[in-house]
DNA sequence: GTGAAAGCGCTAACAG
DNA sequence: CTGTTAGCGCTTTCAC
């Protein structure tokens, strides 16, 4: 089963002149290099990244830690970022955290620095001091995706401004009863994210004067059922408001489906508005403020790999755009 | 930045004897073991995988290939996949293939043959000669969740039974005029499945003496986006069934969308049956057979470590089991 | 129980 | 342009 050493001795050439020829350096004879990659494939060789790992101290691969899969931001994420390795010949290494706080330790602690991987990619991640050490200790590049991380630059939207937007938006719409749902994943998501959009609801309100309603701030854990259990005890509650912000589009969903299965209507009764541009939205008829996880893995790693190629590093990254997509939900009060 | 030689040096032992214990080897005293750990803990020493795997020929990594992430049924997978690795201590190395072409070569001429992994789990793939050969060839045990797929062993449920389980269950509703969504996933889905499900249809149907009306077999792409325009357009076509049996659930949320959007009821005017189990099916309240992806995703696993342990291969898998539950979605016809 | 030496498959100077 | 010589960091006989 073949080795480079193999194909040295069936071409009479040299290991060294081979290793040359099958990375195309150009130092290398043209012909030569003809004749190394067709021994190469008649032998059907295959390079050992083990073994090349070893001598230049590059693995050609990228860790991801994602807290779940199990997430429209994460899954979308993590294709923007699989499609950007492939192409540069990269292979991704997911660490799934699973809400497993001992998986956790041992990411941190052990496998990840397994020097396996050239950089990394955290998704929506915080990180407390010893992980932060363990992260600088590694001297990996390494980037951030989603929330704010504290020490460590990130690529994201503005969560506060995203949310201030989309409840400003229902105050345009002459909406004064506005509810959110929101809250804490706990699945590990970054707990900075539920807070900032929390904030920027918060602070719309306050400065068009109006009272925050605590009963109208929900949890509903970033899902689609969350939304649709969160979105059902307000509405039994008496207190019924005209519009509500849902910090995720599933939870908009989810909410929807509450609302419906309430007898009322969207926008009619109740408008909706929601933040992420999940599919789904398409055909639900979704109003929300879309971003592009997608694009966030692709630019994430394009820099890591840059930076592996010898690119000075960059410190930190503009807020990601976010596009309003008016489909419908949100509506006029009714008067 | 350690290595075995730096606790070789620290402890005055040999690279040797620091090499067995970190790996618990029975034969290294245990007072050794104890001081070689210290020595490495206080070093802040990082095993290399890249090293061992070179000198051992163990990677401690499995790839998994899917065509595309984007699927509640792959996502479950993985999770399971990655579940069982974090356990034994194995990274996860993901290739998607994203419905490219190009890139399919790519990982099967190259990439996943690039040593870097000790097995291969393949998600709902289909192969082509040259594909088969190439995995042959490539001696890594090997596993494909999902579809069947000729020539290589795999775990998955029976796609016909279940089929013709649910078509049957809406026949022994009453139902006599029964719409298939199901279809072809150009994202690069095995494509046997869609198959098997249709096929399971029509032959329920047929056993019941009933016609195959072929409009009411439409293509939903396995999509949810689908599955609400395959409902409409067969909601459009005057023709109108008094029940739909979906191929999967996210097609079945998209039918019953596309259901209440026309102002009929689920299951009052029209029954909605799905497969798979997605959790969204209990907020919507879908009827559905039920697998457990993420089961099946920890038993490949399991086997395929298991088998690395020296463990006799395992030919090939009963049908995974699946179970019927009843939501309220599919009901009596009409009368 | 522990050490010495060889080697996994490749790359990287340094010569030529 | 090509060959020689050392390793990369770990495991593994084979001795002691």
């Amino acid at each position: 089963m073949s080795g480079i050493q193999e194909i040295a001795r069936a071409t009479g050439l040299s290991k060294s002149t081979v290793s040359r020829a099958l990375r195309n350096l150009p130092s290398v004879a043209p012909a030569t290099i003809m004749t190394v990659r067709r021994a190469a494939d008649e032998l059907g060789y295959v390079p050992s990244l083990a073994a090349s790992g070893l001598a230049t101290g590059r693995n050609h691969a990228v860790g991801v830690v994602v807290p779940v899969i199990d997430r429209w931001f994460y899954i979308q994420t993590i294709e923007g970022i699989d499609a950007e390795l492939r192409r540069e010949g990269y292979d991704l290494i997911l660490f799934n955290l699973a809400g497993r706080t001992g998986n956790r330790e041992r990411v941190f602690h052990r496998s990840i620095l397994r020097k396996r991987v050239d950089a990394l990619v955290l998704l929506s991640l915080v990180f407390d001091d010893s992980e932060r050490e363990q992260l600088e200790l590694s001297e990996y590049p390494t980037v951030v995706i989603g929330g704010r991380a504290p020490g460590v630059r990130h690529i994201g939207i503005d969560d506060f401004d995203v949310a201030q937007r989309a409840t400003r938006y229902l105050l345009g719409l002459g909406h004064r009863r506005i509810a959110h749902i929101g809250g804490l994943d706990e699945a590990g998501m970054n707990f900075l994210v539920p807070g900032e959009r929390h904030d920027g609801y918060t602070e719309a309100l306050k400065s068009a004067g109006l009272p925050l309603v605590t009963d109208w701030s929900r949890n509903g854990a970033y899902t689609f059922a969350g939304g649709h259990s969160s979105m059902r005890s307000i509405l039994g509650s008496g207190d019924v408001p005209t519009a509500v912000f849902c910090a995720s589009d599933e939870m908009a969903f989810g909410a929807m489906q509450a609302i419906r299965e309430a007898g009322l209507s969207v926008p009619g009764d109740i408008s909706v508005i929601g933040i992420d541009g999940h599919v789904y939205g398409e055909t639900l008829g979704l109003t929300t403020f879309a971003q592009d996880p997608r694009a966030q893995g692709t630019r994430a790693t394009r820099v890591l790999l840059g930076e592996l190629a010898g690119q000075p590093p960059q410190p930190w990254f503009e807020p990601e755009p976010v596009t309003f997509i008016d489909r419908g939900s949100a509506g006029p009060v009714a008067s």
